[in-house]
DNA sequence: GGAAATCGTGTAAACGTTTACATGATTTGA
DNA sequence: TCAAATCATGTAAACGTTTACACGATTTCC
């Protein structure tokens, strides 16, 4: 196999020095027969820079990493195709960092990036401390957040309105006579289950009923099998009418758990989700969801940071996505 | 804010070489008193090796590339989440190349591999001619190809038995008397399509279906609309007493669209799918499928490519990923 | 006890680029 | 027509590591 050729290659077949090589590789060159046969020399020995020596050199790796939790769930997938249809027209290259479920694993992800192979970073991670934050806060590339944490730093952020989505929920579920709302909830150590359970006990208060904690269940993950699990668990199932849950994977779950009882939705129980995955429209009965525009999210992470990117004095820009409360049949 | 440190700072801090210090960063150090203060000095300053840097000296990105054609599909959600898995513990980063669901997106995405930011390619093309074939073989990295293309090319790879997992299905479903088998396809242009067919014939035919060409609807895309695209569009299709789908994603269609005609899935008509996605346990009916194990191949992917990057003159392994059938309820 | 082997550390070159600066050629403008 | 300005190109240093080699100190072994 040959040694991949390098500039020197380049510019000795072309019969000029690097310099002008280089040049014409980064578009400031001249134009003139020169540059023809450099182009020419490029094309016959196949060049291609070397992305490491450019880094090296420039200080820029000409990638950044987006770090989520879990791909498990399909709200990151979309959330991942949004950021890849963010930079595609863009020089950037996507790292995609390993699951991060755990603090430590953000920590380990966070200090990682000191060694600087991403340019900037797009981060939705589901817990966090104050360890997090402050690594996040040192790190010298740009950041932009995904998800509700972390409203102290100053940094691009695209926010969900978690509140004005639970209450979409509650207010439709109320209108339709549904007075009885159960709340599948996830983790509560997760910051998204913190936030929507907050919505839901605010929107039903809002709506007159008076203690609402009680009607909260909790799946110890955001995957169906838990949401199964946390119904079987719950105690009193029967009495409601409508069970919210704080995703679309619980909701399914809720489905399953329902479909199996022989009870009815959207007929003795309705059910409502919440991300308006890719699931949702596949789901029978199909689910009514609360949209939080996950692809939309994504693509709008990558082009806050590409903005930043191109003019790192830009004043940070927080943006709350609005829901959208998508009505199938679930519900 | 202050400068990155580099190994100089470190090695002046800890009044060494940075020799030395490289030596301690790389663990082929003396573990005396000496190797104690560089460590301090790492420490203190928050010193973190430039990836770039050593990326050039060595010769070695430390990252891999995942390349897939498309996001949407659940199923290379579980793939990637095999390779993330497979690249847990090692060095290396992870790449996700932008979707790839052309040829000419395939090719400039291998092209780019020439600028050395990768140091092994895991690959899953739906699309391939000679040009794509003749790129890959002139790649200066390890390549695993997962997926049932490009036999010829002395790869690893990690393919699929279809034919018999085509086999499978129909066995099934001739052994329930469910004798009228439609096929429903995906692009016939995408490799899969082209094997899954094949499957799907060779089965037929062993079974005594005579000729099972006519038995084939195919959509315009893998996913749920242009599924119920293709199954509204097909002739005559009450005939058939259970359909095959060419992936998951084809069958959550079907199952909406049989279910929005009030055919009764799987009393009327049976469906099957492939890929046994994580879609599948979550559809209503639950989605009986064959199961091709994408995790599992994105994880021996990995490990196979791991392999391969400590020691490349490993003999190709090519491996048949047996399928399985998962019965669920439609079928 | 002394030659040989081993060990810890430092020096310096190299990896493949980009770019500030210099230089000589060409163009501009009165 | 000639000085000034502009332009194309080359020279050389630098980015932050790794590592071959050298060298002096220590250990080993008879």
């Amino acid at each position: 196999m040959k040694a991949k050729p390098t500039i020197h290659a380049v510019a000795e077949r072309a019969g000029v020095s690097i310099a002008s090589v280089s040049r014409v590789v980064n578009g400031i060159a001249s134009g003139g027969a020169t540059e023809e046969r450099i182009r020419r020399a490029i094309k016959e020995l196949g060049y291609e820079p070397n992305s490491a020596a450019r880094a090296l050199k420039v200080n820029a790796s000409e990638q950044i990493c987006i770090a989520l939790p879990d791909l498990s769930n399909p709200v990151y997938q979309s959330m991942i195709r949004g950021v890849q249809k963010g930079f595609k027209l863009s020089k950037y290259r996507l790292m995609l960092s390993p699951s991060l479920s755990s603090t430590e694993e953000v920590i380990t992800q966070l200090k990682s990036l000191g060694r600087n192979y991403a340019d900037g970073l797009i981060i939705n991670a589901l817990v966090a401390d104050e360890e997090v934050e402050s690594l996040l806060s040192s790190l010298r590339i740009p950041v932009v957040i995904i998800g509700s944490s972390f409203n102290q730093l100053n940094f691009d952020s695209i926010q969900v309105d978690s509140v004005q989505g639970a209450t979409m929920a509650v207010e439709y579920l109320l209108k339709k006579n549904r007075k009885e709302v159960l709340f599948l909830n996830g983790p509560w150590i997760t910051n998204p289950a913190k936030r929507r359970e907050e919505g839901f006990l605010r929107a039903m208060k809002a709506q007159g009923v008076k203690s609402p904690e009680k009607d909260i269940a909790n799946a110890k993950a955001f995957n169906p099998q838990a949401a199964v699990q946390a119904l079987t668990d719950f105690p009193n199932i029967k009495k409601y009418s409508a069970i919210l849950c704080a995703n679309d994977f619980l909701a399914a779950g809720t489905i399953k758990f329902l479909t199996q009882k022989k009870i009815r939705v959207p007929e003795d129980v309705a059910v409502i989700g919440i991300d308006n995955t890719d699931l949702a429209p596949l789901l029978n009965p199909t689910l009514t969801s609360v949209d939080f525009k996950a692809e939309y999210r994504g693509e709008l992470a990558a082009k806050y940071l590409l903005d930043r990117l191109e003019n790192p004095d830009l004043a940070p820009r927080k943006v709350k996505i609005e829901p959208e409360l998508v009505i199938r049949e679930s519900a």
